[in-house]
DNA sequence: TGCGCCCATAACCTTCGCTTATTGCCTTTG
DNA sequence: CAAAGGCAATAAGCGAAGGTTATGGGCGCA
């Protein structure tokens, strides 16, 4: 059973003859003749009785009509979506990013993007650090956006911009009152921030801790900084975490930035061993110009 | 696009490689690559990238994916059923009927056929005598249950049972008092029955009527008897009709034998010049059961 | 460096789907 | 009643699709 019986045969079933089909479907007589032949061989059953040299449909014709109708349909929708495709009119954009650039870039990039790209289709995965790598490499999506940069031999990684960490605490924290906080200033106060282990920015924390003097003492170890959230909001310490949430933004939430300056890297990764997605550029710049707009508007308030 | 090209990409994108997708198709590895390049270039886009001799899917392919594999698993549903109708698991019994008698017989009969044959599907249509018998004559239906036989050169009928005719009347009317109802009843009264052109049932009750010594009048002609149920029931007459529905289940309406009796015949006709559909035979049995145990039920209530 | 895996190509064959020309059956019509 | 017209089937032939086996080349890996 193949599509170009399917469609012969709706057609002599909707035009009630084999001249009639082959006129709709702009083909000789005989050559629609011959298809049916074949196809109710290969069915092994009549699907049409031959009287007074007419076709009648059998039982068995009523019995398919439906369905192969309905099949047939599918099958033109489906060549419809292909000719969209080859018209670029239809695109697909596979993004991987972790919880952080979710929650504060993505949306505005998205905008920007779809501005210029209403035609091309999204799908996002957020995901931890170590999944959308993996997702990276097995080809799942088309680019990562995360915090730290990707370590493996065919992923390719662009730094888009630097994100000092902050400290955030509730608005009536006394810390609150800081411009800045220290090391020093988190001495004494239950920490949520990064582990040790945590790629890069772990052991740099430890390091610039150690610097001043003070034990870096994690009290509550986050693997996104997105769960500091509730944590600090509940009181359970003084978070220490990237910047780029706007951390404001919720509820009797402050963000201080932390001294010394310390920079984790937003950047956007792709697999050197897959094909580049036509549309990866156009995001690219979508993204570049959100945070030179945000930059600007930050020099400029 | 054609169904194999289909089946040939979804092996591939499922099983991630050529060789692995020929495998599964039991084809060869060549076949499978020469039929998706055939695809791609139909297409008129890759839908695998060449990375270091693995075929890696571009984002082409992930927009068809979804859809294809759908369309495909459409195509083998209906395969399956094209093969289930060869083994004949599935059938189909194309009934016309006129109206009296599919508000009669034919729901019993087909509650009976259904307990022995649960997988053949029923079409029903419903029609006035002269369109079930152009149905029956260009093979739309298989076969046809009508008040009076139909005749035409190639149609046989069989006589399942005589409906003797019935005066309808209001439960209020003078003559429901009567046990049974004779043309010098209706004499003075306005009369919903069949014309005098009906075939068979109109000139045998004028014929009788005439032989009483009066002329049959009828005020309101139906071409269905079912039609008279409002009639009767809005007071617009006594009607003169078939004796197969039950009258006596509508509201407010009650049945009496008319005398002398005159007979209709309920007749089952199909076309012999077509085959018979295998299901013919059981549903014949089916309605002279259901008739027997009427017939039965009446001598014996 | 050699082996194994994977894809592409070559040469060849059969089947499918199409064409035009023609035949035969059946119905319609003058 | 015979001629005309409509419809399906058949014949002969052609190009493309889809299959085979054999072979070659690129790449990763021991």
């Amino acid at each position: 059973m193949n599509a170009r019986q399917l469609e012969i045969f709706r057609a002599i079933m909707r035009d009630g003859s084999v001249t009639a089909a082959a006129n709709s479907l702009a083909v000789s007589q005989p050559a629609v003749s011959k298809v049916l032949h074949h196809f109710e061989s290969q069915l092994g059953y009549q699907l049409f009785e031959r009287i007074s040299g007419r076709l009648v449909p059998t039982m068995e014709a009523h019995l398919l009509y439906d369905d192969a109708d309905r099949v047939f349909r599918e099958i033109e929708a489906l060549k419809n979506l292909a000719r969209t495709i080859a018209e670029r009119k239809v695109g697909l954009l596979r993004i991987g990013a972790s919880a952080p650039v979710t929650y504060s870039l993505l949306a505005g990039a998205l905008l920007k993007f779809r501005a210029e790209h209403p035609q091309v289709k999204v799908h996002l995965h957020t995901l931890p650090k170590a999944d959308v790598e993996e997702q990276l490499l097995i080809g799942e999506i088309d680019f990562a956006l995360t915090l730290s940069t990707i370590q493996a031999p065919t992923v390719r990684s662009e730094i888009l911009a630097p994100v000092p960490m902050m400290a955030v605490m509730r608005h009536d924290d006394p810390l609150a009152d800081k411009t800045e906080i220290t090391p020093h200033d988190l001495a004494d106060r239950p920490l949520i921030s990064y582990g040790s282990t945590t790629a890069d920015i772990g052991p740099e924390l430890d390091n610039v801790f150690e610097q001043s003097g003070v034990k870096r003492d994690v009290s509550i170890q986050l693997s996104s900084s997105l769960g500091a959230i509730p944590l600090v909001s509940g009181g359970l310490g003084v978070a220490l975490v990237d910047g780029l949430v706007k951390w404001g933004n919720f509820e009797g939430l402050v963000a201080r930035p932390f001294s010394p300056t310390v920079l984790m890297d937003i950047s956007i990764s792709t697999n050197s061993a897959r094909p580049v997605t036509r549309f990866f550029r156009p995001f690219l710049k979508s993204i570049k110009d959100l945070l030179n707009d945000e930059e600007t508007a930050q020099v400029q308030p």
